[in-house]
DNA sequence: AAACGGTCCAACCGCAAACAG
DNA sequence: ACTGTTTGCGGTTGGACCGTT
C-alpha cells in the first residue's frame, strides 16, 4: 500500500506498509516512555524505521483517542465549513474534530467532500458558486434550487467566519493554539486563498 | 471468471517553522 | 545573528479494494 519503499539499501531503514509486529512495539514504546524525540525513537524502541515515518504512524493510526470509521453529517458540515474559513489547513481543521487526524480530514475531504462541492456546483477552494453564463439559472428549477442551496451555504460560512473573527480576538489574549497558528503554506503562493491572514 | 476503471487511504516527500547551540 | 537539526504540515503517490462490464 502507499508509495513503494525507497530508502532500503545504505541507510537500512524500512519503508513501507507497517507490520503488526512493527505497530505493537511503538505503541509498547509509546506508552511506556512517550515518544519525546522522534528522532532517536526509532532505535531506543527497535524499529529499523525513521522517526518521521514513527510519527506519523503513531499520529495517524495507532493513538488511542483515535475514532476510525465513517464521517457523521456533522462532522462533513463542519469540515466544509472550516474548509471555507481556513482552506487547506488541515491540522487546523483537525484540531476542532479532536478524535480525527489530518490526514483522514483530508483524504475525506479530497475524495468525497470535494467532489460534492463542484456537483453542487460550488467552487471547492473558493467555497464560491462556479462561474456560470449570466442568465443560465433563469427558467431551470433545478438550477434554481442549486442557487438557492449555495446562498445558504454562504451565510453558513459568513457566520462561521464571524464566530471565528470572534474566538481569534479571544485566542489573542492567551497563548498561540496550534490550531490557530499560521503557517505559511509550503509551494504554494500561487493558489488563490480565499481568506488572507 | 477475467479485465478494466474508479475509489480509497496509508505512507511518502519536500518544505518551512520552530528549536537548540 | 547565524547555522544546523528536528518537527510538523500539506500535497502527492500508488497498491489494494470494489463495482461494473
Amino acid at each position: 500500500m502507499g508509495r513503494s519503499p525507497c530508502c532500503i539499501g545504505a541507510s537500512g531503514l524500512k519503508r513501507g506498509p507497517w507490520t503488526p509486529e512493527e505497530d505493537q512495539k511503538l505503541m509498547a514504546f509509546v506508552h511506556k516512555h512517550g515518544h519525546g524525540s522522534w528522532r532517536f525513537l526509532p532505535e531506543k524502541a527497535g524499529l529499523r524505521r525513521c522517526g518521521k515515518s514513527c510519527r506519523l504512524r503513531w499520529i495517524n493510526y495507532l493513538r488511542p483517542d483515535i475514532k476510525r470509521g465513517k464521517f457523521s453529517l456533522q462532522e462533513q458540515k463542519t469540515i466544509i465549513q472550516l474548509h471555507a474559513l481556513l482552506g487547506n489547513r488541515w491540522s487546523a481543521i483537525a484540531a476542532y474534530l479532536p478524535k480525527r487526524t489530518d490526514n483522514e480530514i483530508k483524504n475525506y475531504w479530497n475524495t468525497h467532500l470535494k467532489k460534492r462541492l463542484a456537483t453542487m456546483g460550488i467552487d471547492p477552494s473558493t467555497h464560491r458558486p462556479m462561474v456560470a453564463p449570466i442568465g443560465s439559472a433563469s427558467g431551470d428549477p433545478k438550477k434554481v434550487s442549486n442557487l438557492t442551496h449555495m446562498a445558504q451555504w454562504e451565510s453558513a460560512r459568513l457566520e462561521a467566519e464571524a464566530r471565528l473573527v470572534k474566538e481569534s480576538s479571544k485566542h489573542h489574549q492567551n497563548n498561540r493554539t496550534s490550531a490557530l497558528r499560521w503557517r505559511r503554506p509550503a509551494q504554494r503562493v500561487d493558489k488563490p486563498r480565499f481568506l488572507t491572514y
